[in-house]
DNA sequence: GCATATTTGTCCGTATGTATA
DNA sequence: CTATACATACGGACAAATATG
């Protein structure tokens, strides 16, 4: 009869990678930065062999970068992995509007998060914008009814909250595409697979252009 | 001046991590066998810590099964699995077909995998085949020039030698899909990207259907 | 339902090798 | 080149969870 804490389902190494995993994505730690194992360690409050293993887990999930001997840094994508990253969407994303039946469920919480989405954009909630954008290409990728596949998306989508991360501003990287995500949900439950296509074709070339340009403006810190 | 081991380049979880998978894909370990830290630690000559880390990398690879509290078990792919792997293995590998364009470098790499299962199917070297036909696949992912679908698929395809390793008889599951194959990049060599993704959705669901059918007729020990 | 044995989860101390100032 | 700092890997220890009789 214990308190039983609501996050103590998993083990440590897991709690704690979640942990660094939000502060990643959060830009809180800079790109290419070292992490070491002593003071990462006794900041969590964990030993450095737990600590090995969780960063094991975030270099296998693509949010570390390994040197051996040498340790730990943030990975730091650069214009290659983002284009690399847009590149694994448009296979997922368009194979998921091909696999697209009528009336699965993924669709209805695509369009209940785009309107969302789209109330966040009127109150200028930017980052509550952004969270919905993601979330709303997640469901898409839940058309396909494959959990390896989503799991495969949700890397890449890890690692390009990473890069917004190190980005100064991010609102205008989401605002714009409210509408089209509107557009290509209605087009889903109009069954006109080729009218979304285009709308997903038009939404990643712009993304990806954006992203680019605010990659090579600049970086914070 | 030492020697320098050619295996050497990697830390040792690492280079444990690649010889317990190569075990695991040859079938050595049942599926749903417990690995006792213990047990394989001694067997390996490393220690419990290092073991850990090399669990944390197989988990992640979908390799093992991990159950809070109770240890690590060798993944048991299931139908459901299955089923999920060829999704994957659908959209990954008609992205690949429609992006690739003419003359990539992977073209004639695909064209020599697949001549080269042809001589092995003609020698009866049926495990050679099966090691080929996978060759071929993962050649075909690289048209896509994404490290990140690639390894995605590399993720999936393990998996399924993972199946293999538990099925009694595998060389049926290559030996009639020499000819597809050939035809495909021939097809892909004339830009016919319609035959090639016609080829490619026939070995698919034959392939598919010929493994779930040898999942259900039994599996070894 | 209980007591016991086994195994995991976590930490510490330490020796060795490697990179860097 | 030396010295320092750090990663790597090991073995031991103990609490907690689980399995077993």
């Amino acid at each position: 009869m214990k308190p039983e804490n609501p996050e103590d389902d998993r083990s440590l190494a897991e709690t704690v990678a979640t942990r660094i995993r939000d502060l990643l994505i959060e830009g809180e730690f800079g790109p290419g930065e070292k992490l070491s194992e002593q003071q990462v360690a006794s900041r969590f409050g964990v030993s450095r062999n737990t600590l090995r293993e969780v960063f094991r887990l975030l270099t296998s999930q693509g949010l570390l970068a390994y040197i051996p001997n040498r340790g730990v840094f943030v990975a730091a994508p650069d214009e290659a992995a983002v284009i690399d990253i847009y590149r694994v969407r448009a296979v997922i994303q368009k194979g998921a509007i091909q696999a697209a039946g009528n009336s699965h469920p993924a669709l209805a919480r695509m369009q209940q998060t785009a309107v969302e989405a789209d109330v966040a954009r009127r109150e200028g909630d930017w980052r509550r914008v952004g969270t919905l954008n993601m979330e709303f290409h997640r469901r898409m990728v839940e058309l396909c009814d494959s959990p390896r596949l989503s799991a495969c998306f949700d890397l890449v989508l890890a690692e390009l909250r990473l890069v917004f991360g190190q980005l100064e501003d991010t609102s205008h990287l989401h605002e714009p595409y409210i509408g089209l995500n509107l557009a290509l949900v209605e087009a889903l439950e109009r069954q006109d697979a080729t009218g979304a296509l285009a709308q997903l074709e038009t939404y990643l070339v712009k993304s990806e252009r954006a992203v680019l340009a605010a990659l090579q403006r600049g970086r914070k810190r």
